[in-house]
RNA sequence: GCGCCCAUAGCUCAGUUGGAUAGAGCGUUCGCCUCCGGAGCGAAAGGCCGGAAGUUCGAGUCUUCUUGGGCGCGCCA
């Protein structure tokens, strides 16, 4: 909630206390906008909730409380009811313009909020087997994972990125097998390179990278210690791949959890939550396999633990791993899962649950399918590599910026159709650079040499354009829409607010001048609500890992 | 067969957690630079929210059924 939504909301329920004695909370009482823009800029409909349990007529219940709050809310112009029983604020012109001054005092803070309340999460995301460069599957859960992060972060959560990396599973002796084969063939060797093994040409190049930093001694090492030796190296020159590629596309991860550590000591973690389980009933042996009760927590099938040749599967570290999150000091977990993955919700939520965590200790995301689509037709393989299409590729092909505002700007509920064309062009096709066009007009207006240096004023009475009203109050609400976006995860609604935001913002570009010579005074207020759009921008920009250009 | 997700304008998508006449971009049609960046602005046409029933003052939003699509259903990871 804004200012003004929380000073209608307190209001309302006060009035509504002193004249029907009814206590409301938040649920209750929620403070609206209504559709049509000329019936003021808020509205409550506590008078239809309420018609039912007073057994009034909802324009009955309304009058009277109108009547109070045009009293109580001072900030309001007029106080109206309308059928069929909303009542409807809006605002002064100087409550609305005093938003400018907060935003040039927040400065890039701006939009920051305390809906978090300080409250510790860990964000696992991406999680790529280290065994292949990135895709554009991933593409859509980074971009979509990281702006999360940032918007809870701006909205007080104290926030842990991390990577959890899948180094533990047959696909890592995999991805040694395939290196020892090409690492062969570069000295012209055969090695067989194995069935299920990575075939894709960036195995390849870590190989010729290995051979030409070790030479060939390894032709003739013990195999054993080899494949270790080339598993180890894979893996982490596999994870330096994905991390640059990452950064590349402005996702910053602070932490990486090995699922071999939980394999360390003898399995101590993995072992300690084995024995909670099993104190708790929870386990049982059947074939020779260890098995976790998981139908006795909603899910369809038991799921075994321990397979019957003694190695676990690859749920039981990972209920370690969540654990160990909120051992950590974590209490709240989101993950991010790609589609293929959602069967795995259930299980890993039973676990904790089972191990008496309280329910909604874990949140998990599912982030649907994309395909990469060009001129209508699925592009399945990049014509570079013949491999799938990679992250980046797709950045250097389309350009960062217009990547991540395409994966962001979609709920990640339904699949996606990429269509690389589209992002390509720079056209006004790509809402990108119409947002970011906005930004460099305002840099424009805010460096133009024959406006005077602007001068803070304590009011700034003489914007009334309607235009300039609305700019007013979309920036009012800049700071509680942050916090709605983090609250429900979906960063796509901050791209929502960005288009409406710049659509408003080219508007009144159109129709009002800032420079007017004859009337500085009105120049330097003008220059004042820029100042404050274009900070607002930036921020809603950096909150979506777009950049914010002052020229293009 | 079972489970999860999705279905809104010709196309791509929003829809403030159940509120007022369902919105935007693209595309189509018509207008706007003697004026801070035309990658811009203004206007028009285009819908009954896949279908059916239900819940209530009120449903695109909730429930059930149904149709169509995506993804799963391993002692793989």
């Amino acid at each position: 909630m804004n200012q003004f939504e929380k000073k209608i909301f307190q209001s309302t329920q006060a009035a509504i206390k002193e004249l029907f004695d009814l206590d409301l909370t938040e649920a209750d009482l929620a403070v609206e906008t209504p559709r049509d823009k000329s019936l003021g800029d808020y509205a409550v409909s506590v008078a239809m909730k309420l018609a039912r349990t007073l057994r009034k007529n909802p324009m009955e219940i309304a009058e009277p409380v109108a009547d109070k709050l045009r009293d109580m809310v001072q900030e309001a112009e007029t106080v109206t009811v309308a059928r069929p029983g909303f009542i409807n604020f809006k605002m002064k012109q100087d409550a609305l313009s005093s938003v400018i001054n907060q935003v040039l005092d927040a400065g890039d803070k701006y939009g920051y909020n305390d809906t978090g309340k300080g409250r510790k999460v860990i964000v696992e995301w991406v999680s790529a087997n280290p065994t292949g460069d990135l895709h554009c599957g991933h593409a859509r859960n980074a971009a979509w994972g990281d702006c999360i992060c940032r918007l809870m972060e701006a909205s007080g959560w104290d926030v842990l990125r991390e990577f959890y990396v899948n180094d533990a599973g047959n696909q890592i002796v995999m991805l040694g097998e395939s290196l020892v084969s090409r690492y062969f063939e570069h000295f012209g060797k055969e090695y067989p390179l194995p069935e299920n093994g990575y075939h894709a040409d960036d195995v390849k190049q870590i190989a010729n990278q290995i051979a030409e930093r070790d030479g060939d001694k390894w032709l003739e090492a013990d195999p054993k210690e080899r494949l270790e030796y080339f598993m180890a190296e894979g893996k982490e020159l596999e994870l330096k791949k994905i991390e640059r590629d990452l950064n590349y596309y402005g996702v910053t991860m602070q932490s990486w959890m090995h699922e071999t550590f939980f394999y360390e000591n003898n399995k101590e973690r993995i072992n300690a939550c084995l024995d909670r389980m099993n104190e708790l009933g929870l386990l049982y042996e059947k074939d020779g396999a260890l098995w976790f009760k998981s139908t006795d927590y909603g899910d369809d099938k038991d799921r075994v633990l321990r397979k019957s040749d003694g190695t676990l599967s690859y749920l039981t570290p990972d209920i370690a791993n969540h654990v160990y999150k909120v051992e950590r000091g974590y209490p709240f977990l989101v993950d991010l899962w790609g589609a293929d993955h959602h069967s795995y919700v259930t299980r890993m939520q039973a676990s904790l649950k089972a191990l008496g965590y309280p329910e909604g200790t874990l949140a998990v995301d599912i982030i649907q399918m994309v395909r990469m689509v060009e001129d209508g037709v699925e592009v399945k393989m990049s014509k570079r590599t013949g491999n799938a299409i990679t992250l980046r590729e797709l950045c250097d092909d389309i350009g960062v910026d217009a990547a991540r505002w395409f994966f962001v700007s979609k709920d990640v509920a339904s699949p996606m159709d990429f269509d690389m064309k589209k992002a390509r062009t720079k056209d006004n096709d790509n809402p990108v650079y119409y947002a970011q066009y906005a930004h460099s007009r305002m840099a424009s207006i805010a460096r133009n040499p024959e406006i005077p240096e602007f001068r803070r004023e304590e009011t700034y009475p003489l914007l009334t354009d309607e235009k300039e009203l609305q700019l007013l109050k979309m920036i009012t609400e800049f700071p509680s829409e942050v916090g709605a976006c983090a609250e429900s995860r979906k960063p796509s609604r901050m791209t929502e607010y960005i288009v409406s935001f710049v659509k408003l913002y080219h508007s009144y570009y159109n129709s009002c001048k800032v420079n007017n010579p004859d009337d500085p005074e009105l120049t330097n207020q003008r220059l004042g609500l820029v100042k404050a759009a274009m900070a607002t921008l930036k921020n809603a920009l950096y909150l979506v890992g777009v950049s914010a250009p002052e020229s293009m």
